[in-house]
DNA sequence: GATGAATGAGCTTTCATTCAT
DNA sequence: TATGAATGAAAGCTCATTCAT
């Protein structure tokens, strides 16, 4: 039922889903919606927070298989971002396109996901110039809006490909879109974290 | 009454402006509105097209006052389009927040004109590349995927500070903002770009 | 619901009819009557083709009831569409009075169902002609003009008695009218057939 | 402007006509419009009353020229009828099709006008009861019903001809529908009546 | 006289929500 | 629990009419 309305809701935007369309494609009737769901409100709600739930348990079980090193653990939060979102491209366009249109409070929530991610890289940052990872810095970095620009970058990318306005696929985006990243914040890419970058396998 | 149009949907988003909102905004009646646009879609594309055209002659200006230094034209490309919707805080809502919601026709217009900066950011990445302004690259840089990238973090960090999400003024953003960019694409942040970006006064 | 709507759209024709009016006539919501017919268009089609379907059904077993007599079958086709409409004062209005104003689809119907009841007579004008009952005829007859007259002329009484403008009742009309149809095609009326026109009895 | 009216009301009907519209075939402006009519209905009644003026001056100069013989004068009034609104189509719909729809107003201005025609009709044809001219009648004939009948029935044939729903021409329909129009009364067919009608070029 | 931008009441249509079954 | 017909408050749009120029 939630995947029904994800799908939906990335189709038509939130004031444009019809209560009709997504319990007829959730194969149930509007009735059958509304007992689980009062309102159209708390079914995007809904649909928010599961996929906030979805991208937290990815993204800590990445970070945790990443190891130590906060520029790994980062790096494994955002690939595993990508990742999620590019697999789920209703949750993709939900989370990243529904900026207005939607109520209030679901652009709150979606936010305070944001929010959250942000604050994680934030952190990771903040080890990682505590541990020296980061050099040649001409001027003080400020991990807090290092780190919404490394989110917003993402989000902006993943918004393109949604909307298909980048052709390439997103698995040959992401190496590249990694190498600005670090790069902006003067982290040196050794040959071995090219190749290598992290376990990918394990974010499946 | 395009200004009225573009605050009324800045605070509402396409789906929960009402006609009767803007008319009033607008000090004229909805037979009026009407008179000049000949549905809500119209009257939003006209919206973003003016929108598009004021950064349009505000860039092109800032560009060709910043020489022809490759890195100076891009920074002046961004530094205007923060200075241009930050300005316009209701165009930056308009452009930056529309995604979906509003309909296909709208999207297309506004994913036109990131395309065209994009565009514009992604020639003088070609540029610094022949130039060899740009250095320390591991890789080769996809001027193209740079260039989006950048764009999209300077729209997601507008967005941010649009929806009330970054607390600090966005003169002090976008110098760090700026750093990180350049960094991304391995250019020499030397002091006296630090100190002296570039000339904000030509730009008002 | 086609009765409240049927008489609304008699009182007021169809561009003065307002789906509110015809709401409380049915005694349901607005919401109520579009979730039976999609627009007000396929409303008054709906009406039109029920007002089809009872005369279509109300003549063909009159026409069976008036045995095999040609001008017989002619006379009980024409005597039940008034029977019919004139019982029926508002389906008459729709039928006869809604030439212009409605849709082009919805006169289109009405025309085909007049072009029906015109083929009907007109076939009957055939088999008359063929079994010598039209006599003293100086120009040969055209049936299907013929047929297009008379139903014309019957419309047209019917059209003027709806409108209250002539003062007769119908019963008294009709007879006479029958024998102006009659007389114009060269049928002999007798002296029988003038005090036991047809079974009336048979057709309500 | 009157002509450019009666065009668009005859294309449109009254209440799908619009007043930009009908300026717009008139060659003025709104404005222009409304400052020799006050309102629309106005308007509809004016192209109204011109065409019953038009057809009252025909009429009754080819009721002159037909002489004294009541059938005669008689077939004069309806094949004008006849021949003046098939030259002037829009003039045709405005009086045989605008039943329903247009005011109430409206409608009986041209309810007046055929009430008009009847009533001559009645006259002529209580002349040639006086006379003799009606023979074989086997019952009584009422005037004023034989004469709404006649009236009727041209109405009739001309608003399918005006629908396009006779394929044949008029000048080729009338005479068959005036041997079935005098037939119905019991006028004598005579040879010369059939190849002289009555003087055409008298009222073109 | 003429113009046409502006007005606003009114219309059709939509759709989240309800509730008897 | 589930259904879907019914509700009614909006919302987009129309168009006869007005009036400053």
């Amino acid at each position: 039922m939630l995947d029904a309305a994800a799908t939906v809701f990335a189709r038509r935007g939130y004031a444009n889903a019809q209560m009709d369309e997504i319990a007829a494609a959730a194969d149930t009737s509007k009735g059958g919606l509304y007992f689980h769901f009062p309102t159209k409100e708390a079914l995007i709600a809904a649909v928010i927070g599961r996929a906030g739930d979805i991208l937290r348990r990815r993204v800590t079980l990445a970070m945790t298989a990443a190891g130590a090193d906060p520029v790994a653990r980062a790096d494994a939060a955002l690939s595993t971002l990508v990742d999620t979102l590019s697999a789920h491209r209703s949750l993709a366009r939900v989370l990243a396109a529904e900026t207005l249109g939607s109520s209030a409070a679901a652009r709150e929530r979606v936010a305070t996901i944001e929010d959250e991610y942000v604050a994680i890289i934030a952190d990771e940052l903040r080890n990682a110039l505590a541990l020296g990872r980061l050099t040649r810095l001409e001027a003080p970095l400020d991990p807090d809006l290092t780190a919404r620009a490394w989110v917003g970058m993402v989000r902006a990318m993943l918004s393109a490909w949604a909307a298909g306005r980048v052709s390439a696929p997103l698995d040959d985006i992401y190496p590249e879109l990694r190498r600005l990243l670090l790069r902006s914040a003067g982290v040196q890419l050794e040959p071995q974290l090219e190749t290598q970058p992290h376990d990918r396998s394990s974010k499946e």
